[in-house]
DNA sequence: TGTACATCAGTGAACGCGCGTTCACTGATGTAC
DNA sequence: TGTACATCAGTGAACGCGCGTTCACTGATGTAC
């Protein structure tokens, strides 16, 4: 029932950002009438943060889906390997924005505090940020990025890829052909990958 | 009393965001009573609407005094004017939305067409994109930036800066201390200046 | 100069709506003796 | 095995609220003759 109308508010969110996301609704959409909500969350901002953090889950999924597509396991030392899984995780994380634009919204939406692993942590985990620096040290133990060059640059990389989501998600690219979006999706990803790669260009992408 | 209305909106979008552009709340704030707003705009949407575009000229606004105040004129082949002008772009852009956060996400709020010139669309102009081309195309002027690499580059620059200002301003990194948003700034203005920049490294920045 | 009339910004009162939330309740489920 | 009782998820009805929007109006301003 809990996960009902997580579920419910995970297709409010999906069809219209976190505002959609209207306690009555959901409990319309499980079957069952308003209150009964009460049971299971203490109010409609908790309903919220739960739709958020599941939609941040089906982010992270996305991705680590996307990832695990690219043929050879991480840490093998083959760098073509390495460098498809970096290339889909930035193209998981556009995808999903392009294809779930209320739901992408609804991830970064979450109410207060974010428990979001911020600046200090390092570690990668399962968050979209965790796998961005999964992707970043494999690249680093095959060569192809600089360890000099390596700490805190998920921070520029996360930011350009955020903000063209962003732009062509919910700002003023959203309206752009299909052809637009292509090729500004192949700019701002090349631009990454100079700024990133330290020696030969990538393999065929 | 459209003005008026429309510096009303402003207010509560500056306070609460879009969402927080109330009709009533802006002819409460006017002194006038609610249906009066009816003179002056069509519907609730219609004056969203004059206000997003009033939140954008605000954006477009401060670049535009932040790039004055760099010393020199534009077209007078100064690198140094050149290079500072295109920092007081995207400063300008970082310190708007961290200042304004309401009125930065009004600003891509308008509900439905962008009159925002979009991809195909090259000439420099007042908007945000206006600036950050005039900018670029003076970085070109005085050699900072290989006339080759022009075309197209202000995408990646714009998603990179816009991808930190939502990130810090309404994304998981809004909670950050100011030293962690310093070296963030930081880090990222670096990795634009990296792929942007031609020859040496930029003057004194 | 003075009267008649159109224009139009703002008034006063009201509408229906959907929202979040509270109350006292019912009825099934499981446990204690 | 059977009865008594606590637990608790869901019910039914209602609340107050603020919203956007509509209606018929008033009263000042400016123009035509």
């Amino acid at each position: 029932m809990r996960e009902g109308l997580i579920a419910a508010g995970l297709e409010l969110a999906r069809a219209g950002g976190p505002d959609a996301v209207v306690l009555r609704e959901a409990t319309r959409i499980v079957g069952v009438v308003p209150n009964a909500a009460y049971r299971h969350f203490a109010d409609r901002d908790e309903l919220l943060a739960a739709v958020c953090e599941a939609a941040m889950a089906r982010l992270g999924d996305r991705m680590a889906a996307e990832v695990a597509r690219v043929p050879g396991e991480r840490g093998d030392g083959d760098a073509d390997a390495a460098f498809g899984r970096m290339a889909a995780v930035g193209m998981a994380y556009l995808e999903f924005a392009r294809e779930e634009p209320g739901l992408f919204a609804t991830a970064y939406a979450l109410p207060d505090q974010h428990p979001y692993a911020v600046v200090g942590a390092t570690g990668p985990d399962a968050s979209p940020l965790g796998q961005l620096r999964a992707g970043l040290d494999e690249l680093v133990e095959v060569g192809l990025l600089d360890a000099g060059r390596r700490t805190g640059i998920e921070f520029p990389v996360w930011s350009t890829v955020h903000g063209l989501a962003v732009l062509l998600g919910q700002g003023p690219l959203r309206a752009a052909p299909e052809e637009d979006r292509r090729m500004l999706t192949d700019r701002v990803l090349g631009f990454i990958g100079e700024g990133l790669l330290t020696a030969v260009a990538a393999p065929d992408a």
